[in-house]
Formats: C-alpha cells, structure tokens, sequence
RNA sequence: GCGAGGGUAACCAAGAGGCCAAAGGUGACCGCCUCAAGAGCGGUUCUCGCAGGAGUUCAAGGGUUCGAAUCCCUUCCCUCGCACCA
C-alpha cells in the first residue's frame, strides 16, 4: 500500500465522481428518513453563514444514511415576493450601492448583470450558483426534485393549498394599513425603503371637538383621557386648513389633509385658518364639556391631524405646556383634572414626573421619554378614578375608543411613530387602507389549539425555543396574506391578489416528495381533485390525463411526514410557526411534522454577518481556499447547530491542519503490523465507547460534541496506544471505525482514507461502526487508568522538586486498604465513614492509623469520576500485577529504574500514604 | 418597552449541587526536529509551592446549603423576535 499525501482537490474531484447520483433515492424497502431546511431566496451570493444552514442537516443526512435509511435531502429555490423586483429596479437606475454589491461582492459578470432587469434573470442565476456551491460543499441532495415557487405546477400546488384553508374558514376578507407610494401608487416594503424602515404604524383615535359648525379632530393613544381634557392645543405657527371630510367640516392641519385622503376618506380643501386665530376659542365634546383652545408649540402639524387634546395630569407635554402659559400668568384658572391613579406617583402623575426629572419648558428634549414612562405606567398600572368606571387603564382605553366611535363621530386615523419615511423614489410614504385585503386568520382560538397539541408532540431542538413557540402561538394576530406586487401565485378566488411569500412557504415540504415526478406533468391536469387525491387520498374519480396517480400518492405516503426541519431562529415567530399551523388544517394527523430544529446565527470575526453591510464571507471562496471539508468541519465542530457561531480565517486555517494530521495519522497506522499486544484489548474497548458516544451526539443532533468525540476523543486514545507500544493490525478496524465516525463530517477526506484501507463501496454508504458489548474490557480500561494516572504524578512531581532522578519507587497498597476503600464507596452517605468502618472489629484494630486512611479514600473516591468509582469497583485492579506487567514500559517513559514493591515492605516513611488507585511513588 | 434565550480563563466552548482550577479546540510561550522557515511531536498557559498540594476564581451583589460555576432573588450587559418582510 503506497502512502497518499493529502490533497483536497484531488480528493473532491474523486469523491465527487463516485457520488454522481448516489443521493438521488426512490421509496424502497428501508425505513425512511426525510429532513428538509428553509429553501433559499437566491437574491444574492451564499456566504458562509448559508452555508451552515445547509451543511448542518447534510450531515445529519449523511449519517442516517450510513445507519441504513433512505435519506431524502431536497432542495428547491424561493423566488415569490417583491426584493428581486427592487434589486432589478435599483441595478437598472444605476443605484451605486446596489451595483457595488452584486458586481464586487457577489461577483455576477457584467453582461449578467444587463440581465438584471428582468427579476426573474436575478434569481435564476443565483439559484443556479446556490445549486453549484452547494454541490461544491458535498451536499447529499436529490436534485431530481428541484423546483421554483413561480413553476406552474407549484402554482398549482399552491391554488389547492389555499382552497384547502379558504373551505376551512382560515382565510377572512378585511381592511389593512400599508405603507404605500403615493408616487410609485404602490405599497413599498423595507428594501422599498430609502429612510425610515424602522417605521410602525400607530392606530390613533380622532376625537371630534365641536368648534361652530366644524369638528376639530384632536389624535390621542388614549382616548380614556378625555375626561380629563382641560383644553386643546394648536400650533399658532402654522396655517390650518378648512376641509370637508366624507361631508362633514372639519379643521386639520394641512398635513393631515392629505393623510387622510389616502384613509378611506372624501377629503377636499375649503379654505385655510391660522392657528393663531383658533386661539382662545372654544370648543365642547360631550364628554368633557367646554374647553379653550391654547397655544403649544411642541404641536407638530405633520403629526397625525396637528391638534392634540391636552391632559395636563397624566401627560408631560400638556403639563409643561400649560405651566409655560400659566408662567407668563395666562390661563391661571385651568387646573390639571386627574382620573388615572397609578402606583409610584400622585394626584397629578404628570406633575409628579415633570418635576422630578426637572424639566424647564416643552422644547427640553427629556419631555420624550418621560412621556413614554408614564404612558407605560399607567397602561400597565393604572386605574380609572371610579366616576369615570373605575376600570383599569388597559380596558378602559378600548372601552372608550368604541363608545367615542359609536356616539360622538370618532374615527381612527393610522399615522408613522417617526417622521421620516421616504420611498427609494424619493417621494414622501404615506399610509394607505387597502380593501378586500385577505387574512390567514391566525388569531383562530381554535386553530391556535391544534397547533398548540401538535407542537406538543413534535420534537424541538433545542429544548429551550419550545417556550417561544408557544408564546408565538399565543401572540400571531390575522396575517395579511395577499399582495398586490411581486412574484407569486394568484389566489384562486380572486386573481386580482398574488399570494404572499411566507404564506406560500408553509407545506411545500409535502411538495418535495413528489416534486420530480409532477415536473412530467402538463399544469392544467394538476387540479384540484389530483392534489386531493395525491395528498389526502380522497376518491379519484376521473383524474384528467393518462397520470400514475397511483405511484404518486404512494412516494408521498413513502416519505411524508418530514422526521425534521432545520431553520434559523429568526423563522420561530413567522415561518416555523405558520407552517404548523397549515399542516394542521391540511393534512391528517399522521402525516404532521415530526421535530424542528432551530439554528443559531452566524458572526464574521465577532460581528453579524450581514450582506448589506458587505460583512460576509462567500462560500465558495472558502471552499477554495481552504478545501469543502475544512468549511464543513468548522461550520459543524465551532458551536453547536443551536448556537451563533463565529468563522474566523485563522481558526479555519487551523481545521484544515487537524485533518491533514488524521490524514497523516491514519496513512501512518496503516503501516504498523506488530505483534498482538495486550494493549489491543484496551484500544478496542476504548472505541466501544467512542462509537457509543458519538452515535449518541450525532442523535441529538449536538454535530460539534460528536466531532470532539470522533476526532479528538479517538486521536488520544490512539495516542496512548502507540505510547504503550501498541501497533498491532487491530489498527485496521480501529482506522475503519474511525474513518466512518467521521464521514458525515467530512465525507470526501472519508472517502479517501476509505479507499486507502480498500473499503468496501463508497463510505458514505458503508455501515455506521456498531457497538460492540463483548469487546468492552473494562479490567484493562481500570489498569490502564490507574497506569496513566500515576505516570502523570510522576510527572508532575518530577517537574515540580527538578532533580535529576535515579531511580522511582512505587509502593502498592495493602490489601486492607482496599477493603475500606470498597467500603466507603459502597456507602450512601460517606459523612460518616468513619463510624461505619470503626464497627468492623479488623478495622477498629487499626487504631489511629484507619483514620487517616478513611479520610484519604473518602477524599479520593469524590475526586474520581463515578462511573470510573463503579469500574474499579467491579473490577478491582490487581495493582502488583499491573505496575509489573507496565515495569518496562514506566522504565522507559523516565529513563530510570523502576522499583516495585508493597507499602508495608517499604522503608520510606511515604510509603504509609498508598492508598486504593493511587500508589506512593517515591523518586531519589 | 414586551417576549424568548444567554454572560465560564487570551479567544471559542463543555460543565447544570460534591467528580471542578473547571473537558476539548484555538492562540501564546518553551523545548525537540530542521541549514532555516513551516508542518509535526512534547510541555507550559489564575496565583503560590523543590512531592503528586494549597489559595483565589465561573458578569456583579445578596441568599439557600455541611458544600454553589451549577439552585433562588436583585442589578448590569449581550443575542433573537415584536409581523405583513425574506
């Protein structure tokens, strides 16, 4: 056998040719493991964050494999939605940012690039690159089932899907709040965004104030506040206008004029009014009476309607406002009217907080946060006064909105927490009401049950998210689930509507199992009926076309339900949990999801790794420079899947080396043929052990714990083998084992090593190394222990008195030391050990001595491992015997002679100390 | 602010009442090998110690316990989510 140098190239050219179509699987008769991960939106360039999320369950993939399943791993390409529509804009309009971004860092060739204005170019690209470097990576996917979210027979998928939840009664039709262009007269999401993406939505109350023959609507969060309304404010700097609004007269700012044309409302100017001019004059609603109108220049006209009602005990602003009036000794009659109390503040809370934070005047910018301070206490800790109901703040505030909206004209008028919100076009966004918008209706009661009973039965990975997938059960609300822009597919009932992407992600995984073979299928035959039947097995009928219905239904039955989904933290409170909820309405309960397991995020050198911010390290650079399997054996080995992890170049560098080393490692053991050494007996129970724990990290999915165990755990035992002068061609198994403990990790070095040793077929295929109960020896595991254990005191204290020795004494322990040592350890409770072991007549002898002694092994036996206690227990070592069979070997470890001989034949006075498993050792 | 999860040595990370001065990996330092560099191999890496040991540590403070990195409380800090977007 000719010793190979290590070379990744070569070894993935080789392993890739031996795999062509290995992965792609047809229903057999093997059990079956099916496991799938969110499919990518190939807008962009696969970094090496990506690349985790897929080389994690490739691993997994790889490994049932070799455990003998028939392993599903598909793949497909999302591309509904509406980024790649702005990414094809942006490039087209010559965004500088943009084309930075996909020229260098994502490196797409110039004359791709020009093909960029159609967006379906952009993600067929990127879908084909994803496709390249995931091959690249040794994925083990069955690409026969590829597909994308706009190919007609998903479409047609999709339609039933969605017919499925609209006869369930899941689907509601309603109004929604946008944001929305007015020039582009579209609604815009956050890449749509040049400022303020961080935007929400405030749904504000309009109470309508009677001024003569108009309303002066004032916009509040807290509409409960009326009765406590002392005045209104305008800004006398600003010019109002005079509008009629769906017929009725009212005064808003100029601003909100517009706002509200775009709500639902027939709005036309009628003229203008100074704020200077409504000063002073009065106005009635009939819950809180006459007031004035004053003055405040902290009313912003470009906030919801530019009038503000003022509730100066419970609100900073008006609080300030008016004590800034009163100080110029105008208004001196007006009197805060409190009606919230709340814990940790006065009769008048707003006061209260005004003053202690010191605050001079209304333009003092602190004004902000102590208003959001006392906003939050008393919404979570107030109570109305009881002449206003005595309810809590938190009930009250909707009990009034509805009564305010019922009786006395209120309406509701969305407006942006912040000011600046700019579409790419430049234009200013506005919010607009969308009609006939349609609702996945996630707020269901019962739906959220049965989502919450499957969740119960699924396995979640790990243990800790489980909660936040309750809690996100608990919060979703209705989801608009329709889009007027964008890619997708229309929805069957009203085509005017496209379905939205994350709501046409969510069962696909069904699709996957059947993906290659609807592919052959003309769309206008894929009808509903077909989907019924393939899916839930419903009574056919007539099918349309000549179709192997049949054996289509029977793939799906093969492999559905998925055993696991893989997806990032972020998916838990839209997609992991959307897809539970339409599994549920769908498919009957033996074909739900099995288990989930939740990725952590991915860092580069400590920070988030982030495409826009050019933060991202490329896949396919890594594969090259530093070879597949190093990417996957970082990606796997730096943290477990669960946790974030960080790709650092130099620590990546260093992976490469560790398998360089098992290369080397393995091609060297290939050469020992020594003699059978009592040794082997050892080695071969060591790796009973190594391939116990392995397979059990590899089960919990902990990819990082089973690589220390498979890598690091059999390089030492290995490493103390050779030190005791083992080489024998047991080696060749232990290499065979190894070799395929790690093949999940790194499969194509697997494959190299594999040939090397003449195995059998491709590796990726071969047998998972079974546990072996008869060759677990645990006499020679306890010797050696106890062997390597004081080689290592002896060490230590060499290093420590640095003399030159002559010679090593090791003095064994007395029998009866033994006996106390088994004693103790057999003892529940060791606090009193040494009564218990005083009662034994042959002991108590011992006088003074036994204490000492008592008191070494207690300390000793807390000191080793458990379970290392239990094996010396039932396999007490015969330690004469052992440190003379090991003489030779401890000579030559320290290049002295080496004396053995019993504690009690020993003149040393040390030699006293020797206790079970843990011999004096005297060095002169 | 609300919800979920975290904070362990230079760094990543294991540990979840006594096995713990705390696995493993990196990095750094020292040896060996080499003409030399790298790789590889061996050692050291909280403090003290010429006998295998002792002392102070696990974000900070307090508590429970014979005993706490581990359990409880408070504070500080970090990550993810808070939606109509993939």
């Amino acid at each position: 056998m000719t010793k190979e140098s290590f070379d990744p190239v070569i070894l993935e050219e080789n392993a890739k040719k031996l795999w062509q179509g290995l992965f792609e699987v047809n229903p057999s008769a093997k059990n079956k493991f099916y496991l799938t991960v969110a499919y990518p939106y190939p807008s962009g360039a696969m970094h090496v964050g990506h690349g985790r999320t897929y080389i994690v369950p490739d691993v997994i993939a790889r490994y049932y494999r070799m455990l003998g399943y028939e392993v599903l791993y598909p793949m497909a390409f999302h591309v509904t939605g509406a980024p790649v529509i702005g990414i094809s804009k942006r490039i087209m309009n010559g965004d500088e940012k943009a084309i930075q971004l996909y020229k260098n860092l994502y490196k797409v060739p110039e004359d791709e690039l020009k093909r960029f204005k159609e967006p379906l170019a952009i993600v067929r690209y990127f879908s084909d690159e994803y496709a390249r470097v995931m091959a690249s990576c040794g994925l083990s996917i069955d690409w026969r089932r590829k597909f994308t979210t706009v190919d007609p027979q998903y479409s047609r998928f999709i339609e039933w899907q969605w017919l499925h939840l609209k006869e369930a009664g899941h689907v509601v039709k309603g109004a929604h709040p946008v944001r929305y262009c007015p020039q582009c007269d579209n609604p815009v999401g956050d890449h749509d965004l040049l400022e303020g993406e961080k935007a929400e939505i405030f749904r504000f109350s309009l109470v309508m104030f009677k001024w003569n023959d108009s309303f002066i609507p004032t916009a509040t969060l807290r509409p409960e506040t009326i009765y406590g309304v002392t005045n209104i404010w305008v800004n006398p700097d600003t010019t109002y206008v005079k509008v009629t609004v769906d017929g009725a007269k009212w005064i808003v700012s100029r601003e909100a004029a517009v706002k509200l044309s775009y709500q639902d409302h027939e709005v036309s100017i009628e003229g203008e009014i100074k704020g200077s001019s409504l000063v002073d004059s009065i106005v009635s609603h009939p819950l809180c009476g006459e007031v004035p109108i004053l003055p405040a220049v902290f009313v912003d006209p470009d906030m919801a309607t530019g009038i503000v009602m003022s509730v100066p005990a419970h609100a900073p602003f008006d609080y300030i406002a008016l004590r800034d009036l009163q100080d110029e000794g105008k208004y001196l009659s007006i009197v805060p009217k409190s009606l919230i109390t709340v814990e940790g503040y006065g009769f008048v809370p707003a006061k209260d907080a005004v003053v202690r934070a010191g605050i001079k005047d209304q333009r003092d910018p602190k004004v902000d946060s102590l208003t959001q301070e006392l906003y939050n206490a008393e919404f979570s800790k107030g109570t109305l006064y009881p002449e206003f109901g005595g309810k809590p703040v938190k009930i009250a505030r909707d009990d009034v909105a509805l009564l305010m909206k019922e009786e006395y004209h209120s309406v509701t008028m969305f407006e942006f927490d912040i000011r600046q919100i700019f579409c790419r076009c430049g234009s200013n966004v506005v919010i607009k009401i969308l009609h006939d918008q349609w609702f996945l209706q996630y707020s269901d009661t019962e739906w959220k049950n049965e989502v919450k009973e499957q969740l119960a039965r699924m396995e979640i990975v790990p243990p800790e998210v489980r909660t936040e997938f309750e809690r996100t059960i608990d919060w979703l609300k209705d989801w608009a689930c329709t889009r007027k822009i964008g890619l997708g597919t229309k929805l069957p009932w009203d085509p005017r509507w496209l379905i939205e992407p994350l709501s046409d992600s969510t069962i696909y995984m069904a699709y996957y199992t059947i993906a290659h073979h609807l592919r052959q299928i003309p769309p206008d035959d894929l009808t509903p009926q077909v989907f019924d039947y393939i899916f839930l097995g419903k009574e056919p009928g007539k099918l349309p076309g000549d179709h192997d219905f049949k054996s289509i239904r029977d793939e799906f039955l093969y492999w559905y339900p998925y055993n696991i989904r893989f997806s990032a933290k972020d998916l838990i409170s839209n997609h992991l949990t959307f897809q539970i909820f339409h599994h549920v309405s769908i498919f009957p309960e033996n074909l739900l999801p099995k288990g989930m397991v939740v990725f952590g995020m991915g860092l580069l050198n400590g920070a988030k790794m982030s495409s826009s911010k050019g933060n991202v390290f490329l896949l396919e650079d890594a594969v090259k420079e530093f070879g597949a399997d190093t990417v996957r054996m970082f990606l796997v080995g730096s943290a477990e899947p669960w946790q974030d992890f960080d790709w650092r170049n130099e620590l990546v560098l260093s992976t490469r080396k560790q398998i360089e080393r098992l290369w080397n490692t393995i091609m060297d053991a290939l050469e020992m043929t020594d003699e059978p050494n009592p040794i082997d007996d050892w080695l071969m129970s060591r790796l009973q052990y190594r391939i116990e724990r392995t397979t059990e990290f590899y089960n919990n999915f902990q990819t990082r714990q089973a690589l220390q165990e498979a890598y690091f755990g059999l390089e030492n035992d290995l490493k103390w083998y050779k030190r005791r002068k083992g080489g024998s061609p047991v080696l060749n198994e232990y290499i065979s084992v190894w070799i395929r403990l790690l093949t999940p990790i790194i499969p194509f070095t697997a494959e190299g090593l594999w040939k090397a040793i003449s195995g059998e077929g491709p590796v990726v295929y071969a047998d998972w190394p079974n546990y072996n109960a008869n060759k677990v020896n645990k006499k020679s595991e306890v010797a050696e222990e106890l062997l390597l254990r004081t080689v290592e005191d002896v060490e230590s204290i060499l290093k420590l008195i640095q003399i030159t020795p002559k010679s090593i004494t090791i003095c064994i322990t007395p029998d009866w030391k033994w006996k106390v040592f088994t004693l103790i350890a057999g003892l529940e409770d060791k606090r009193n050990a040494i009564k218990s072991i005083m009662e034994i007549p042959d002991m108590k002898m011992r006088g003074k001595e036994i204490v000492d002694v008592v008191k070494a092994c207690t300390n000793h036996i807390h000191r080793l491992p458990p379970g290392l206690v239990s094996d010396i227990l039932t396999n007490i070592p015969e330690e004469m015997r052992i440190f003379n069979e090991a003489k030779k070997f401890l000579e030559e470890e320290f290049g002295v002679p080496v004396i053995i001989t019993g504690a009690d034949e020993c003149t040393h006075t040390k030699s006293a100390g020797a206790i079970p498993y843990k011999p004096v050792i005297i060095i002169e």
